[in-house]
DNA sequence: TTGTACGCGTTATCAA
DNA sequence: TTGATAACGCGTACAA
């Protein structure tokens, strides 16, 4: 529904007003200090203020602040080429997993004065790749990419030709661009530890996707650990994406063979999918089946029952990821590093030992 | 821990290739078709494209794509002074509220052209007068704004001013801008009614923070309500904030006095507090009591009871409110609006009728 | 229908 | 230490 202001408020003075007054320009500043706009530039310019006699810095810095003054960025992209803009490629923000990176992104950038755009490609390889043209058009200084699948071509070219890059979360299997992740290995170690420590052996994985590199490290994982424990890893179903409709669809193929006592799931929405399957066998959660996520997204801990999960490290993600592409900017750094922040398993109630 | 990659991954061939092409510009394109520049950039311009040959066109078309030609946006923007740009200011991305409104307003923003600047504010009145500041320097074409308190000079002086603006979910006192928000009023009228049909009498309120609209309409609304029932609508506190933690605050001081049988929170956030602190008083939802939320924000009806909320149409909002803005863009629109979108009650688990 | 000429606001280079 | 000049890439009056 549509509703028209009442009267009282219709009042369209915006367009009565004189328009606003322009802002003041750097020739404006030079002219109102009595010097050229070149001396002008170099006196608010920090890098090149000392070049400038003290006493003119001090005068123009002045009169630059009397008059409201602000570097129009536009004009000095085109100069300089640089935008101190920084984009973000993200599957989906509305995937719980994202916000907190997201934030931790903006905050750290935020504070070094770059700039985010933020899009979402929801894995479709022709919306990263248009989106990636059209934030390099707009003269990005540098990418923070969380879509990258294991066999990314865009995102390999890009590295080689030199465009500042850090993948967060997710990576290439070409590792020559810096990534930031959980310490997804060792989560799962210690999921499946958990689980045999509860007496479970039949222990099953719902995978994430495979063509990104989470769903595949932590499958290696889960099939590592259960190695280790003796146990047999062939337990195993794929999910076709990290939803909870491709969770649930998973866990019911699992469920309609042997079930198992406990089930791994690539990640939290998996791990909800998995509640929906056994909801729909009549099955228990975690009276029949254990159940673990992945990631710890916020709020998981209050469900119906509280989800056992491996906590990763969201915002601290984003904020690292940030810093290593201002390193990156700053040209301190120039050698690609992997940056894994340490995970930790958190117990709830949607884990518990096997019946009798 | 910070990892080095193994020696077969450091290459950095990255320094070593070539630098990358420079982006053929308008000049390259026009010198290839032979024409003149001003002819190429009329060619390729959707509104001057009538005042050229089409036999022309059709070439600098072809040169230009052949070329892999794109419009440089930055001197696009110094020339026009536009930049196909929005700027979005919310209050706190993690809040699960706004990423699905922010989706929407990328989603279509980015179907007409426009990028996406966003800012979180934390609700700090500084923060936002300085994103918005930046932006503006951005040179944004206008604003998206979810972090309007009632009294917000910054925003109404913006509006005087004509700046391009819609505001969504919160609004300010002085309606000079349009607004898209849900139905609160009708919302929280449907809440009272589904409580006091249940039997409920005895019925408080844990407002959100007044110094926003959606604090201030919901609780005019809660008032309403129980007027019209009959019942006293005095029973009402205030938390400072939209979150849990002053949910929990505001709730246990509410069970302090005379518990009530049901509680209609400012929204989920609060809701969740209201869990927090019903559980430390070791009283039971919904036996005990009966608790409301607002929002129906993503898993709150997976919680521990599932929580009955009113929906709000997020993605929705976030839709409508780039289209407003998109209309004012164009000049099509200048008067500002009101869209309210109707909600619903989603009952479920923590609703119930009070104890005989 | 196309070309000419200029300027958007800034910074880099060169000269003084 | 400062000034003059040009150029980043584009769009647009104006002229032809």
């Amino acid at each position: 529904m549509t509703a028209r202001l009442p009267a009282r408020f219709t009042a369209p003075r915006a367009a009565t007003l004189p328009p606003v007054s322009p802002r003041p320009t750097l020739r404006d500043v030079a002219t109102a200090a009595g010097v050229h706009p070149a001396t002008a530039s170099r006196a608010l310019n920090e890098a090149t203020r000392s070049l400038v006699r003290p006493a003119t810095v001090e005068r123009v810095r002045e009169v630059a602040s009397a008059l409201g003054y602000q570097v129009n960025p536009i004009a000095r992209s085109l100069k300089t080429s640089r935008s101190e803009t920084v984009g973000v490629l993200i599957p989906d923000l509305t995937n719980p997993l994202f916000p907190p990176i997201v934030r931790g992104i903006e905050d750290a950038l935020g504070a070094s004065g770059y700039t985010v755009l933020t899009a979402n490609t929801d894995n479709d390889p022709a919306r990263e790749s248009s989106n990636f043209a059209a934030m390099q058009a707009r003269q990005v200084d540098g990418f923070i990419v969380a879509t990258a699948r294991l066999d990314d071509p865009l995102m390999h070219e890009a590295a080689l030709r030199g465009v500042p890059m850090v993948m967060v979360n997710r990576q290439t299997e070409q590792l020559d661009v810096s990534v930031v992740a959980g310490d997804d290995a060792t989560g799962i170690a210690r999921t499946v530890d958990h689980l045999v420590g509860l007496g479970h052996r039949d222990i099953a994985h719902v995978a994430g996707p495979l063509d990104v590199s989470t769903g595949a490290v932590r499958l290696r994982a889960f099939r590592t650990a259960m190695q280790g424990h003796g146990l047999p890893d062939d337990r195993v179903v794929v999910a076709e994406a990290y939803s909870e409709a491709a969770g649930r669809t998973a866990s019911l193929e699992l469920l309609d063979g042997a079930v198992p006592t406990a089930v791994v799931a690539g990640n939290d929405l998996l791990a909800i999918g998995s509640y929906d399957a056994l909801e729909e066998r009549g099955l228990i959660c975690p009276d029949d089946v254990s159940i673990v996520g992945f990631n710890d997204m916020p709020f998981i801990g209050r469900l119906r029952p509280p989800l056992t999960s491996v906590r990763v490290p969201q915002y601290e993600l984003g904020v690292e990821a940030a810093r290593l592409l201002l390193d990156r900017l700053s040209g301190r750094t120039v050698t690609p590093r992997v940056v894994l922040l340490p995970v930790q398993l958190v117990v709830r109630g949607s884990t518990a030992p096997p019946r009798g």
